[in-house]
DNA sequence: AAATAAATGCAACTCTGTGGCATTTAAAAA
DNA sequence: TTTTTAAATGCCACAGAGTTGCATTTATTT
């Protein structure tokens, strides 16, 4: 994908087309899997100061163009894609391994009992196992 | 549940029975849900050092007479009881009004289909809603 | 090209959690 | 019961993730 592209994506979504913002975004579309806030540092050959890139974070995520995930191993990790949401769920994935995090496919929509008196919005699921590279 | 009680699970858990865990483990028992470090900071009258309240956590779970939470708040949560294991699945509750954490009862296996290459061990789901305090 | 509003970089800070080490305490041995 | 010993505690300093205030720079608007 050519760089206008990303550029056009940002515009769209309001967000003005800094150096910064353009190579975190190029980076997020070029890879799989989700990515930890030293990940994306050393991306961005650690170029970028701490805060700016958090900041960016946030505001990609805002816009709906990436969605932070967490693990259980403390770290959140950011994903390209809108969040599981109404409609559009979707599971997690971690590998035991190598540690790296997937999005899965669309889930199908769980059936959980809650105990009267508990109502439920939303469903999120991490599945823990072993990946295609391992 | 008088303190012999605790007494008697640490010792068959092969823990010393100090101070700090017998009233640690008492707060435990009387509460139905997940408590974070500063849940319990509070409970123990702020009286006991950081790191022995994290030692004493590490100790109880490693143990299995707590498990540790993570609920995307970004805050570990400890909870009474085994953790949730193969044949043992139970998920989370998270009350998005009071953030409460409650743990549910045993769960149907979930059906997850996931790409070829992929082996999953192991499904954790947190639930997001309203609990029935709120 | 000038004005404006937002993004960046820097520094200081908060908060969660950990690790070393001397002291205290529970359990075991005498 | 007293002594020994091994583990638990408290204190301190530290590490890492993430946030905030503020001055400076940069993208966009006029």
């Amino acid at each position: 994908m050519k760089e206008e592209s990303y550029k056009q994506l940002l515009e769209q979504k309001g967000l003005k087309k800094t150096k910064v913002r353009i190579t975190l975004l190029q980076h997020f579309m070029s890879i799989e899997h989700a990515q930890s806030y030293n990940d994306l540092q050393a991306a961005l050959v650690n170029e970028v100061d701490k805060s700016t890139l958090y900041r960016s974070l946030a505001s990609f995520e805002q816009a709906g163009i990436i969605h932070s995930i967490n693990d259980h191993s403390g770290l959140t990790k950011y994903a390209f894609g809108q969040p599981p949401s109404q409609g559009n769920e979707h599971a997690h994935f971690v590998c035991e391994q190598c540690k790296m995090v997937y999005c899965m496919g669309k889930l199908a929509p769980l059936q959980l009992n809650v105990p009267k008196g508990f109502k439920t919005n939303k469903v999120q699921a991490i599945l823990k196992g072993v990946c295609s590279d391992c």
